[in-house]
DNA sequence: TGTGTATTGTACCGATCAGTACAGAACTCT
DNA sequence: AGAGTTCTGTACTGATCGGTACAATACACA
């Protein structure tokens, strides 16, 4: 028994997700994110309290959206858990050439608001060990890595973490498309997965 | 025939490099950079024109205080390259121990402000192909990786650097020390420097 | 057809942002 | 000592920041 509200409030998260995604935190003004989620400022203020808690809550859209779906490809499709890696570093590659030059909203959100702020840096901290984990997985069901021990495989995946990060991040700073295509040829060729040469 | 100026314009130039390594272009505004480097308003806008000028004028500060530090370690010193830059990323993790979490100026920039800014990126980008090139150098100067292809050392400088980016950003978002030792622990290993295991 | 209630639209808030105007101060040279 | 010149200090600008107050509005229910 009121007035109803005019928007979907999740259409708006993923709305506001995709402008922290593509300005960033600090950039995204509310002016930006009132525009581009095409509500009012009380309606936003109402629904998502403040900027801080709406970029939380974007995060965990982005999670949902975006890092389980990496998370996905490292851990499900192929029998090979070195292929799989493979396949979410040429993702990364596919996204670029076609002109994706956005990055990661948690790269980027790791190397902004979280350096300053605990409670961001708390939920990208959260996403990057999921993702981590994720590639332990995948090296433990890899023919190639299996064997090493468990210690060499945490070691390893921390490192295919830091390299995604460093990747995404190099990405948005409009590194060449050569430059990162090289990167991922010496991952690809690193973590031997199944496949040959280039595909994608 | 004038006014002599109250401030070192080096010594200026440096605060202001601390500064925007601290706090990141944006978070650093007029205000606490006056502060930081001890001048008036009118000082510093005569002296460096605007914000931006002043930032890329750090950069180039930062460049020839840091970039080239990192350049040196992984040209010069030892025989091998590959100790080299076995090296470089022990460092990194020394100035984690020691508690600097600041990360990188040029990787918070590659992230930040030169996503943004073509004069930015373009300050950056210089700045960081001179460090691919630097990797590439150690590479060939590298008893395990001599022999390899032209191309493979390429990628796999590039993929040295993009490791480079990817840890220092995420030492500036606070992951835990213990995650940066073992991603780096597994590069160490990866690149087979000289050195049997840890050290410093 | 009211009446209660939650949302919306707008106008506003103080704070802070980068940048500027300009008078006064501090020096060198004549 | 005076003129010329450059730097400094302060006060100010308009724009924008995130956030709030409050009346108008649109609905469900009685």
């Amino acid at each position: 028994m009121a007035r109803p509200r005019k928007f979907d409030i999740e259409d708006a998260l993923k709305d506001a997700m995709n402008i922290f995604w593509q300005h960033g935190y600090d950039a995204a003004s509310l002016a930006v994110l009132l525009e581009g989620m095409g509500m009012t400022r009380s309606s936003l203020y109402q629904a998502f309290v403040d900027k801080k808690t709406l970029f939380l809550k974007a995060l965990d859209r982005y999670e949902v959206e975006a890092v389980d779906a990496a998370i996905a490809v490292l851990t499900t499709g192929s029998e090979d858990g070195a292929e799989r890696i493979d396949r979410l570093f040429c993702s990364v590659i596919e996204a670029v050439k076609n002109g994706d030059q956005r990055g990661c909203l948690l790269c980027s959100a790791a190397a902004g608001p979280a350096a300053v702020d605990p409670d961001i840096s708390e939920v990208v901290q959260r996403q990057l060990n999921k993702m981590s984990q994720a590639f332990y997985v995948a090296l433990t069901q890899s023919a190639a890595h299996a064997h090493t021990s468990e210690q060499e495989r945490g070691d390893m995946a921390e490192m295919l973490l830091s390299q995604y990060v460093g990747l995404r991040t190099m990405i948005r700073s409009k590194t060449r498309d050569e430059a990162v295509q090289k990167s991922v040829n010496a991952m690809r060729k690193f973590v031997g997965g199944g496949r040959s040469e280039v595909s994608a």
